[in-house]
DNA sequence: CTTTAACCGAGACGGTACGTCGTGTCTTAAC
DNA sequence: GTTAAGACACGACGTACCGTCTCGGTTAAAG
């Protein structure tokens, strides 16, 4: 489901009982990178953000975050997770459509605002470095989607959409417009948008 | 119109007879650079593309490259627009609906393939990056929305298109899912996807 | 007497029973480290010379390194004290001439080869750090420096040395040849040297 | 002869007319860079001096030092030849062994104050690095091991010395002593000891 | 047919950030 | 209370590019 994008990873890690040896991780020095990246993250773009400046910030050695972030993405990632607020869980929907429907205003609301920028240019970052491809994909784009591929397929099952429906396609074209005005126009992804496209957007596929 | 995107500038730029002194520019130089930069976006994204790297292989100054493109952006620009075949004339279209259409798969047809790449990592420059943005939302996008906005609005006026159709999210819901693909599936912005998307997408709108 | 040099100083500080609480050393882990050092100083210098890769090839925790040796000179001087064969007894001499003939000769015999590298080395990083040079100093050149004065201090009270002699030049004048050697050409410390020079010496300051 | 240790030597190296191209290195800088050298290391060992702090005071950018010298030896001989009263012009000597007397003294000269304990410092680094060797060897001890052999061959032919002398132990012999007090017991190389030695060596090996 | 001025290549310049290494200290669980 | 393991803050390393700045040397229109 939506909600599973932005979703701490870390927390399904501990199997059951690890013989760690030395130092554990300092939990103080996690969060301190965290804050220090979003803190920065208001005042400059992600290109910009540089590792030594977090480090900086966070008085914390370059070495620790290259020791638990493979790269910039991923770090910005955690930053944007670790936010209060981020994971509101959605209401229980009565159809499939309108599961689709609170997706997209989810979406949309996570794109609007301060976020949203750093959303897009992770978004940007991803087209270039592999890494980031897969981080980006895997922690936000794929849950993404597949969420709303699940909701569509169900509602084919259950005669909400018609069977014909292309489900890639169908999720372009929701997914799509939304992330072309994020990219394109940024300005005009507000609040006005939010409620009106996701109905409309659903209302055109189901036709 | 949408053969207005990625069309050279520069072509305007001499008003009458300007008076110039000194030695004119070099030629031999500019298209060593434009050459250069192609050559080497075969192996590398935009953000690994270096100007030392551009002028060492060009055997150019890095002044001269300095003073006659802003930034990375336009070099890149300029470089896809005099790659050979970028701009082939549309045949007339019938209506207007017939000319979206034309113009959507166009846009398909210059994102597949190597450029594609190299174009989804300039959107992605200027997410961060102001003069990108200006470089990139001026040479390329703008143009393309312009000539989709402009066909739907005569659209309307002949009747194609509902007088209720917002223009600008119609300029989302054909534009976005194209982009959407190429950012996050760019596999899938195939053949197969130019020979039905553009079609279906005009059907929908026209509903 | 010379022979005090890399002598082990460890052996005096147990003085009777100690009532030690809790886990004894690691005789395991002390000797680990010591062969390691000798063995990682077989293919780099004192300087490229790590703790770390002390550590890591010893499979030993830094902190039991620490614990142990205040630097890195401390450790090295006790890995070449542990090498078999360093510590020859000399023959009982006749003269006092002949005693310095002997430490000269032992000396030399000792900085030829392998070692004599290492030592060189030692003698460096004394010149810079405080703390190497009390430990290079105390465990090598004092005793070194005290048994030729002592037995130059010997051999004028037994007539074989002028009176008049400055037993500090005199021990300069002994060994600084052998070290400027050993520093600036150190091909040419051999057995060659070792032969000729220390009664040449004795020779020229018994004049 | 001994001046020539320690003397610059890029005066040299312009033969004739190079075709120069690009912009000329930056007098400047150079000079910023050995001043800022100089002056660090009245406070801190050659071990402990790093670019980072030498380019930091000298307002340099690092890439300008390691575009004109190899390593931090290289620098450091370089700062000590920019020195002021480094390049005292000897006398001429009426014979051979005034001529090394006069060496003598002035490699005493050298050695004891500030200075001293740089260029102990860099014949350490020479120990364990091969670059820095080479360079302490070619731009110090070299030209001085070659001045005083030179002195000797001279006098051993003008019947002042003995031809049997061994002319390498015959250096070995007079300078070792001087470096030995250095390295070992640096506040012995004093002025008194400046105003003794040289005679004394010079008789010894006379004899 | 010389001036004159903009252009060109080369490459040095002060900076910033990179990702890595080693330092000496610390914090665990295991023995 | 020591040990192995290994995380920690810190600082320096040498490299890559940035965008700017001189140089000497073209090149062509203007005088």
């Amino acid at each position: 489901m939506a909600q599973a994008a932005l979703q701490n990873t870390d927390t399904a890690n501990t199997p059951k009982a690890q013989a760690k040896k030395g130092r554990p991780r300092s939990e103080k020095s996690k969060n301190a990178i965290l804050k220090a990246t979003n803190s920065l993250l208001l005042h400059r773009s992600v290109q910009e953000l540089s590792i030594e400046s977090i480090a900086k910030k966070a008085k914390v050695g370059k070495t620790t975050i290259y020791r638990w972030w493979p790269n910039k993405t991923a770090i910005v990632m955690d930053a944007l997770r670790s936010q209060p607020g981020i994971q509101s869980p959605l209401p229980t929907p009565k159809t499939n459509a309108e599961a689709v429907v609170m997706q997209l205003d989810k979406l949309i609301r996570m794109l609007d605002g301060n976020n949203g920028d750093t959303i897009a240019q992770l978004f940007s970052e991803a087209q270039a470095d592999t890494k980031a491809q897969k981080i980006f994909s895997g922690t936000f784009l794929t849950p993404l989607i597949d969420a709303i591929e699940f909701s569509i397929e169900q509602g084919k099952e259950h005669k909400e959409f018609r069977n014909s429906l292309d489900t890639a396609l169908a999720v372009d074209l929701l997914c799509g417009p939304i992330f072309f005005r994020l990219l394109s126009r940024p300005a005009d992804l507000n609040e006005d948008f939010r409620e009106t496209y996701p109905k409309e957007a659903v209302r055109l596929i189901s036709a």
